[in-house]
DNA sequence: ACGACTTTGTTCAGGCGTTCACAAGCGGTT
DNA sequence: AACCGCTTGTGAACGCCTGAACAAAGTCGT
């Protein structure tokens, strides 16, 4: 009996391999057929031995003395991040950010697709972006209701958020994606992720000014590795 | 002796921090003059106790059985998080991201300041964007020099957005954040952060499908919060 | 057919981060 | 002036993740 390995999977661990796939999709591409844990590795910017523990929570997926077959394990990954089916997947707030999500080819290669733009401004509805007209924002719970999406994405302003949010919740939306500075409140069983840009840049400043403003207050700063952590 | 403690920030809580910083200035804006750690952890989305371990690294900074200055904090965190002064950043990739992230004015209010916008594109090149004139990607070096800028940010294409870190580098950027789906090699000293929206959703995607599509396959989830994470 | 080399898969230890729980301290009240 | 309730700050336990070392296994060369 293959007997699939009822292993959980960190949650950390699939945030990179998501990222093993998306090399994986390039090498292919690339027509490459195989590939050492320590090139992938190095590929996605991580440690080698760190890498193989990740594809370890998939099974034994590569051949010792070889490495990975290129295809195969691309095939694993897609497996087990989801499958090949297309997500489909509801944006509102056709602003600027929204505008950009929705016109970027790159979510479609990898299997999410946007059914729905919403907006409450006039002048956006009826716009066509990425080849999708916005609707307006009243017809959300219809929209998802007949497109069957299952991801939310929340581009609005931080003010409208959380009854965006809310909306999307009522309507069986179980995965929203945040773009909003605003902490979102959702019942249990719905995941929120955010991302949060103004952290990110308050981060590196903050990485800056350890490193050089004040040398004197934050002595022992660990050793930055020589690739992208 | 007052003796400043020289603990160091765990890179975690340097996040949070940006978190409750942007929580106070709008409870400031609102006329709040004290806040609990209970109330500022439920805005931000947090543990009450982690909240104040977090605001710990930064020495005492309330008052028992009656909670934070909300303006007295609001300063501490400005102040180790670099500071009021204004960070100058370059933009490199004036596309439909790079245009959105230009014209946002939420980088601003937080002293993030575009100060240089590069592209390659002569129909972009001349635009104006937030204010500024894009200008060639030749001049990045002459920008980044003129203007002093510490930051840069990438959201060009992901086949030259390491080109564009080396260069960024080699005039002496240390800290870049990087929008482009490769994993960029730099040396010590510089640090990277990235944003990949496409990660995001697979992991919603991975979420979902371990709560509903193939519920034999991972039993033991971690039951959600009530609010996000 | 055998041996040596290469590369994987796993195990172990160490460090971080998070959470809970409690003592210390301050303001308000009697 | 002393007490009481409230909130902070911190100490300790727990669990997760990361990084390194080792053993298993397969392939290539002879
Ligand atoms: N643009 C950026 O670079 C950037 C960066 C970081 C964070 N953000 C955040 O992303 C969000 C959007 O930013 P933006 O720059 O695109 O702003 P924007 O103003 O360009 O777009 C917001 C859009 O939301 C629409 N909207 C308003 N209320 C709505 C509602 N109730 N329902 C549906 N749509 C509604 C508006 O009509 C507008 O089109 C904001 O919360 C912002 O803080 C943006
Ligand atoms: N748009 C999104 O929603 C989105 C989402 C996730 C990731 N990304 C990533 O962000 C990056 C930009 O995405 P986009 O949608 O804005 O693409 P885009 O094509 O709209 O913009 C890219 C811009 O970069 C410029 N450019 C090309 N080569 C350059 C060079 N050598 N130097 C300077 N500028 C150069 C182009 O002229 C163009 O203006 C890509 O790497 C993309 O994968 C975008």
């Amino acid at each position: 009996m293959p007997q699939s390995r009822p292993r959980i999977i960190p949650e950390a661990t699939v945030a990179r391999l998501a990222v093993y796939l998306r090399v994986l999709a390039g090498l292919a591409d690339g027509g490459r057929s195989h590939v050492s844990s320590g090139e992938l590795a190095s590929a996605a910017g991580v440690n080698p031995a760190g890498l193989r523990k990740d594809l370890s929570y998939l099974g034994p997926c590569g051949v010792r003395g070889v490495g990975y077959s290129v295809a195969g394990l691309r095939d694993r990954l897609t497996d087990a991040l989801g499958g090949e089916r297309s997500r489909p997947c509801v944006l509102i707030g056709i602003g600027r950010l929204g505008s950009a999500l929705a016109d970027y080819a790159g979510f479609a290669s990898r299997g999410f697709e946007f059914v729905g733009l919403l907006d409450t401004d006039p002048a956006a509805v009826g716009r066509r972006v990425g080849g999708l007209p916005v609707r307006p924002v009243a017809e959300l719970e219809a929209v998802v209701a007949e497109t069957q999406a299952t991801i939310g994405v929340i581009t609005t302003p931080a003010e409208v958020a959380q009854s965006v949010c809310d909306r999307l919740v009522s309507v069986g939306v179980r995965s929203i994606l945040n773009f909003a500075p605003v902490a979102l409140t959702v019942p249990a069983g719905v995941d929120v992720r955010k991302v949060d840009l103004s952290v990110e840049l308050q981060v590196l400043a903050f990485l800056d000014q350890q490193r050089h403003g004040t040398p004197p207050l934050v002595a022992p700063l660990r050793a930055a590795q020589g690739s992208a952590r």
